[in-house]
RNA sequence: GGUCGGUUGGCCGAGCGGUUAGGCAACGGUCUGCAAAACCGUGUACGGCAGUUCGAACCUGCCACCGACCUCCA
């Protein structure tokens, strides 16, 4: 394989070189969550996704404009519920502003992702911050003829378009399918098929979130915001779009149809999507009700977790499933990955204390290991064949702490850079540090006792030195004994 | 019902025609006053039935089961 990125195109449904359209230079979109509600796993495993993208293109010297988009109106909550805006549906019930409520989950989503060590995008555009973007872009689709008016609200005539364009080229669908399998529900009337989609939607009395606007005082459609706003920042052709699986019908043949109608092409060149994390072999999913919140992780405070897992763990646990498949969710599986986890982080830290010996040879060809770890993440960002070389790597570099294997000085840099490279800067993970200050005149006190203990020891008083670390041990702290005395952390 | 995808060892999860994926757990060993931790080593697999091939987890067909999308969704 070559040092070329393969990136699977879900518009082509193969994997694809990656080539941006300026050369040095990426433009990449992410659909981010609605803020209706707290970030889930799921969100977690679109943001790392994305984020690990973000970091590797960056690492091959791309100057890359990242835009991931709030959704912060427009999303309908269902036919049944008489087009209510999601947004000020949680408002109402509530009491609180509807821009209260985007301020608090933006702010979740925000802190959770900031724990989870995940790069902030270049720009993070709300879609109520673009409604008059929006309204040129509703504007644009009727001029092309490819809109319709109907009782204050805009439409996208999907059948006209699909007469002169491939809809459903993306999600693999055919119009006449979609036609015969779709229901007949509520408060459709005023389009002319139930395939349309509104670009506008007037606003019923009730509704608090609207806005002016040549058709009716209203709020724009459920798609719009992605396709208006992915124009402004990156133009009406840029590289890369991304998001979960779950977004591609109708969200993102929308926007497909959109840009055609809109911009007379295309906008995308590289569709990627990210697949769900599933509970139980389901999907994890806010309306389905299985949904567990990023902080209830990172507290452990839910009936369905054994315990808290952290952060890293959580990214660490996403990047050992490919991203293109579904990802089980269990504790088990978690906690499968928290050892894994700590062990590639235990062995970087080993790997900077080893010794290089100038005589003998080097037990590890780092050349090919790191050829390896590229070639994975080359071939659409494999992340768990990289992980797996890079275990191959921790092998070995446990045998040479074990004196069992020897480094040159060269491989042991190439070495640290390798792992310092994929650790930190690819995958995004870090070594927890506590803070030391804070837990000072504790340390000491449990030391004292160590030390009481090692004395015990060396005048093989076991019975006073077994007391103090099961004493310890019930307390909450994970001893142990080592060549230089002890050691001492606290039980995760 | 339509479209698409999946079914891999105790668990998670790669592989997509021949060579050990990897992690976790299990087992054996090293170390240790005893432990713990750490490290080293080892095993078990490709949903079923046919077919193609010198050779199939990987290709083809049929069957079974599961899921996603078809409605807001990461």
């Amino acid at each position: 394989m070559d040092n070329e990125l393969l990136i699977y195109n879900t518009l082509k449904r193969r994997k694809e070189i990656f080539k941006p359209i300026h050369e040095g230079r990426v433009g990449m979109y992410v659909c981010g969550p609605t803020v209706y509600g707290k970030a889930h796993l799921g969100h977690a495993r679109s943001a790392i996704t994305f984020d690990t993208l973000f970091r590797y293109l960056k690492y091959l010297g791309y100057k890359v404009r990242y835009v991931r988009n709030i959704t912060d109106v427009g999303h309908l909550v269902n036919d049944a519920d008489d087009g209510e805006d999601k947004i000020a549906k949680k408002a109402r019930t509530e009491k609180l502003e509807p821009m209260e409520i985007v301020q608090e989950y933006t702010d979740y989503y925000h802190r959770c992702l900031e724990e989870m060590n995940v790069l902030p995008p270049g720009i993070e555009p709300r879609a109520t911050g673009h409604i008059i973007e929006q309204i040129q872009t509703v504007q644009k689709i009727l001029d092309s003829g490819y809109g319709y008016i109907s009782n204050g609200s805009v439409y996208f005539d999907v059948k006209k378009y699909a007469g002169d364009h491939n809809y459903g080229e993306l999600s693999g669908r055919k119009i006449e399918d979609l036609l015969s399998n779709t229901r007949e529900l509520d408060g459709q009337q005023e389009k002319h098929s139930p395939l349309d989609f509104a670009i506008w939607k007037k606003a019923s009395p009730e509704h608090i979130m609207h806005w002016p606007s040549p058709w009716s005082e209203g709020f724009p459609g459920w798609h719009l915001e992605c396709t208006t706003m992915s124009c402004k920042y990156l133009s009406e052709n840029f590289d890369i779009h991304g998001g979960g699986m779950d977004l591609i019908f109708p969200h993102h043949e929308a926007e497909i149809a959109q840009s055609v109608a809109a911009f007379g092409h295309q906008s995308v060149n590289y569709w990627m999507h990210n697949n769900m994390i599933t509970l139980n072999g389901q999907k994890m999913g806010k309306s389905l009700g299985n949904a567990i919140a990023l902080d209830e992780f990172f507290s452990g405070n839910h009936s369905l977790l054994e315990k808290a897992y952290s952060p890293m763990t959580i990214r660490y646990f996403m990047l050992t499933a490919h991203y293109r498949s579904t990802l089980d969710f269990s504790n088990q599986a978690l906690q499968a990955a928290e050892k894994g986890l700590d062990r590639l982080l235990k062995a970087f830290k080993t790997l900077n204390k080893l010794k290089s010996s100038s005589s003998s040879g080097s037990a590890i060809d780092v050349k090919k290991l790191k050829s390896k770890c590229f070639d994975a993440m080359n071939d659409d960002m494999n992340t768990p064949i990289a992980l797996s070389h890079l275990f191959e790597g921790v092998k070995i570099i446990n045998s040479i702490a074990d004196n069992k294997e020897t480094i040159s000085a060269n491989d042991l840099e190439e070495m640290k850079s390798l792992f310092s490279t994929f650790i930190f800067d690819l995958f995004g993970l870090k070594i927890q540090e506590e803070n030391k200050t804070d837990i000072k005149p504790y340390e000491d006190a449990v030391n004292l006792l160590l030390q009481l203990r090692l004395e015990a020891k060396q005048n093989k008083n076991w019975a006073t030195s077994d007391k103090i670390r099961d004493e310890l041990t019930k307390a909450g702290f994970d001893i142990k004994d080592n060549s230089d005395g002890f050691s001492w952390e606290l039980k995760k």
